[in-house]
RNA sequence: GGCGGGUUGCCCGAGCGGCCAAUGGGAGCGGACUGUAAAUCCGCCGGCUCUGCCUUCCAAGGUUCGAAUCCUUGACCCGCCA
């Protein structure tokens, strides 16, 4: 089965230039580049859907390119957004930029002897443009009719308007297509389907200024069956910076996803063969309450962005935490490692505890005391997962697993642990 | 440029001087049932030192014993006309 094949069966094929000539194209190694605006301090699950298809090309014996849009990334990408959005600091879109590079370089293979990753950033060579050379050579081979045809400018026509700077988006990406084709011979984009109006710009100015012709391909915009927006918990995004959503956070994640896209995601994300995932689709449809398949996608992604290691860590963490055995069978050493990767409050004494209420505030897993209370007289609180009530309930020194640690449970999942500060 | 309509809690959207922390829906949270799934049913859903108090209905002033509701000014949005 080829590239394409493959693509297709895993559901990552939207739309594309010429499919026989694509093809074509790619019974040769080809260089071909997916870019990402730094617009946050972290790449999130939602990039990795096609990062790691840019992945895919490269264990495919293509070269890849990861561009990341310092440029880019100042002015704002239109698509698929209703209305203007403010721009953000250009030491920020730096710092994020530099995240953005090493985050990047994770996935892809620098070292590969015949078809090594590169990294690039726009900004290298849009900051020494002037404004008038930018006016002249690139600006002079777009049309504004054609420009105000694309689906992301006149959907902001029709709603909230557009200025000038984000207008100008689709110039800027185009650039970025043709100074790789120039420089590297980049002959394919890749993108999220959102994407395609402004690679299709693309390859229209390497048509007018080389000559040249190139090759576009799109990937679903990946949604749940449900309908609701793929990569957020509780409306928070599941980021890759184990700073930002704990490695514990991240694996739980997966392992929650529901039923009916499971098999999907495993197509998605997974790199395991056909054979393989087709046989944890068995499994599942044979006995979903065994959760194979939900088990194996937690446990690659999870390996795959904070490796082997933290993986185990938090597996363990996550059978001595939910549910079945006691925690107080636990050694110190295993309940410690289970607790790391959980949110957590520290206390200095054992002789003055605040309530559960406050603990749980403290930890974050609410929002606020209020919060807390409310799910007390919902009956969703627990200590130690035994069942707790009354609002005011304050734990008690016998409470503390090894005199270091409570672990205080919000609903079914929701854990945090109280940890008694070690004394000086 | 002229005329009219609008801005309410995470989102949509009622309220149009006191009974309003503010109807309803969605999202979210908790419970029951399950399998850390879905569907369903029940409850919750601004904050706090919680029988009470504090801060909210675009912003700033004002009228009033009392305003999300009335007046003034400003900002933004949306229609219709030129």
């Amino acid at each position: 089965m080829n590239l394409l094949e493959d693509l297709k069966w895993r559901g990552l094929f939207a739309q594309s230039t010429d499919e026989n000539a694509l093809k074509e194209a790619l019974s040769k190694p080809i260089t071909l580049y997916v870019g990402f605006d730094p617009t946050a301090s972290s790449l999130g699950v939602g990039n990795l859907v096609v990062l790691l298809v840019l992945r895919r090309f490269q264990l495919a014996g293509h070269h890849p390119i990861a561009l990341v849009g310092g440029a880019t990334g100042l002015v704002g990408d239109p698509s698929g957004k209703n209305e203007e959005r403010s721009l953000n600091n250009t030491d920020v879109v730096e710092q994020w930029a530099g995240r953005f590079r090493e985050q990047l370089s994770q996935y892809l293979d620098f070292e590969a002897p015949t078809n090594p990753a590169r990294i690039v950033n726009n900004l290298d060579w849009t900051a020494p443009m002037s404004a008038i050379e930018f006016l002249r050579d690139i600006g002079k081979h777009f049309s504004v009719n054609q420009m105000l045809a694309k689906e992301s400018v006149s959907a902001r026509l029709e709603g909230g308007g557009i200025s000038y700077t984000e207008f100008s988006y689709q110039v800027l990406q185009s650039l970025d297509f043709l100074e790789l084709y120039k420089r590297l011979n980049c002959t394919l984009q890749v993108g999220g389907s959102d994407q395609w109006g402004n690679i299709v710009a693309g390859l229209d100015l390497i048509r007018r200024v080389e000559g040249g012709s190139a090759h576009a391909l799109t990937i679903p915009l990946l949604a749940k069956a449900d309908g609701t927006k793929f990569g957020k918990t509780a409306g928070s995004n599941v980021w890759l910076d184990p700073e930002m959503t704990s490695p514990y956070a991240f694996y739980q994640y997966w392992i929650a996803t529901e039923d009916k896209d499971v098999i999907n995601f495993l197509k998605v994300f997974s790199f395991a063969s056909h054979d393989e995932i087709s046989h944890l689709e068995k499994l599942h449809s044979e006995n979903p309450a065994a959760r194979d398949a939900h088990r194996a996608l937690a446990r690659e992604l999870t390996t795959m962005v904070h490796g082997a290691q933290t993986c185990e860590r938090v597996e363990a963490a996550s059978r001595a935490l939910f549910g079945q055995g006691e925690l107080k069978d636990l050694d110190e050493a295993t309940l410690e490692s289970a607790l790391a990767e959980l949110p957590r409050a520290t206390i200095t004494s054992l002789d003055d505890i605040p309530t559960w209420v406050g603990l749980i505030a403290a930890a974050g897993v609410v929002d606020s005391k209020s919060a807390a209370r409310r799910v007390v007289k919902d009956g969703g609180a627990y200590l130690n997962n035994v069942k707790i009530a009354g609002e005011d309930f304050t734990l008690s020194a016998d409470d503390f697993l090894f005199n270091r640690f409570a672990v205080l449970r919000k609903g079914k999942r929701d854990l945090a642990v109280v940890e008694v500060a070690k004394k000086p």
